[in-house]
DNA sequence: AGATATTCCTGGAGGC
DNA sequence: TGCCTCCAGGAATATC
């Protein structure tokens, strides 16, 4: 956390809450945004009884309610920023486009000239911002992509189906309350069952749907999990 | 510039 | 049982 940040947080008050790709935004009448990332094992404990191993930052209010940022592995981040110059601060310029909104034609253009597998492009958040790689996996199976194809070289009408897939995937997975894997859980502990629905993720060699066999592969120092039958 | 490799960190899983 | 090694993940950074 950057020296200092704690002061300037002392007597602000919410105004909103908002979120950009993985980032959680707190909006105070300072003009300060507490931007806080929760990398893969991050998560805040509303009104905690005691403070707890890994519980990295408390802020209480005056109204007595505390939260804990808790984040065992630390590959989550937690930073101040003006709110006006938000969109300026770097990890957040260079975001692209929200998942959710996303469409084919966007991801032809944003993937256009670019020789990479496909697998590799979407987890770059300049692609698309907001995908990990369990539910670039999970769109790809749906979409029938197959991970190392290049990403330049995909036809307007299966990106149009990819795009289709993100959306979907997403929709369904925050429905289901997000993906449990070892120790994910929410602000509640609830912990989330779309781990229950995964097509391919972590299922090597286990039935696809159709009766093949899904795969594992590496691609850019990350697990990819495919349908070598289904994704063409 | 684009593609790929390395780094951070911890706890769960698996091996002996 | 207990110790040990290996591995997963997001994103910044380094290297080719």
């Amino acid at each position: 956390m950057p020296d200092g940040l704690g002061q300037r947080l002392v007597g602000a008050r919410v105004t909103s809450l908002r979120r950009r790709a993985k980032y959680g935004l707190i909006d105070t009448d300072r003009g300060d945004t507490l931007v806080f990332h929760l990398g893969m094992s991050g998560r805040w404990r509303v009104d905690p009884t005691e403070v707890e191993k890994h519980d990295h930052v408390l802020i209480g209010t005056d109204d007595g309610h505390r939260v804990a940022l808790n984040d065992p592995r630390r590959f989550g981040s937690l930073d101040l920023v003006r709110t006006n110059e938000l969109e300026n601060w770097p990890p957040v310029a260079a975001l692209g486009p929200e998942p959710l909104a996303i469409e084919g034609r966007e991801l032809r253009a944003r993937l256009a000239g670019r020789s990479a597998p496909i697998k590799a492009l979407l987890l770059d958040q300049r692609i698309v911002a907001g995908l990990g790689n369990i539910y670039v996996c999970e769109a790809l199976y749906r979409a029938h992509i197959h991970p190392t194809r290049a990403g330049g070289g995909i036809s307007l009408a299966r990106l149009e189906r990819l795009a289709t897939a993100i959306r979907e995937v997403l929709k369904e997975a925050i429905a289901a309350g997000g993906s449990t894997l070892r120790d994910f859980a929410s602000p509640d502990g609830e912990l989330g069952y779309f781990s229950k629905a995964f097509a391919v993720y972590d299922r090597e060699g286990k039935a696809c749907a159709c009766g093949g066999k899904v795969k594992r592969i590496v691609q850019g120092g990350r697990s990819t999990f495919f349908c070598p039958r289904c994704q063409r």
